[in-house]
DNA sequence: TTTTGTGCAAAAGGTTTGCATACGA
DNA sequence: TCGTATGCAAACCTTTTGCACAAAA
């Protein structure tokens, strides 16, 4: 969820992480665009307020976010990892016609709970990825 | 599962793909190495054998593959697409210790089927990543 | 014979790295 | 001030592409 600028610097501090502007301007164009960006799309954004912004920049800053656990990166179909801000558990969509990824609200598989066993594996955390067809897509298509 | 030769050139004809050795090469090592393989171990262990066989060419073959349903991508942390030959559902387990992924049986989520709806998404279908310790891993900790 | 697959080498696209400089605490 | 973030450019790695040649149907 989105976090006031104070609430988002605690945030920095309490994971040793310093609130530099670049940093907070990659945070905030996640928060406030919660389509699951691409490191160039974020780039792209952030150069566009700041020119001065560089690729390499928004890359360690997304390490350093992702590495203090204030953002999750995404693997899904694509070249490129994506980025979410919202770090909460959740499930993710990806629609096959326009490729965009949504996130789902988080429920339980009844079956499976964090620090389960299955077979010997230890499950830490588990998420679900379904596909199909959004909403927008699937007006189009009717 | 592992097909014999006969049931594979037979499949490769079915989705008008020709079967050559490259690609039957690239399907024989998925089908026989289910440890979802990059395209460059692929590679290594096909060229390995037949060393006039290209990186080009099984990637080639790769995406043929999976364009005719004979094979699976699967997209997960990492910086190379994995492949899988088993095209049956089911679910992928990652190992956050040494990075390996095996297959989990399937497993329906109650809440969800093919062709359910989620809001006004049309879910075609869905899999869990699950996350944590793999046996080898867990009895190296212990 | 015709179509398609293959190898090679070069290019592309995303991401990482090294280094000098600038900046936050 | 000190340690680290930043910008720039070059390097890297995976994947794609163009093209001439070879092989499958």
């Amino acid at each position: 969820m989105y976090k006031s600028k104070p609430e988002v610097v605690a945030a920095f501090r309490e994971h040793g992480l310093r609130c530099t502007p670049r940093r907070y301007a990659v945070l905030d164009y996640l928060a406030r665009h919660p389509v699951h960006a691409t490191a160039d799309e974020i780039f792209q954004a952030v150069n566009r307020t700041d020119p001065r912004t560089s690729r390499a920049t928004v890359y360690n800053s997304l390490h350093a976010l992702a590495e203090a656990g204030l953002v999750r990166e995404v693997h899904l179909e694509g070249k490129s990892v994506r980025f979410d801000a919202i770090i909460e558990r959740h499930h993710h969509f990806v629609c096959e016609q326009c490729g965009s990824v949504e996130d789902i609200a988080w429920f339980d598989v009844p079956r499976l709970s964090r620090h389960a066993q299955l077979g010997a594996r230890l499950i830490r955390d588990y998420e679900m990825i379904l596909r199909g067809t959004c909403e927008v897509c699937s007006s189009k298509l009717s």
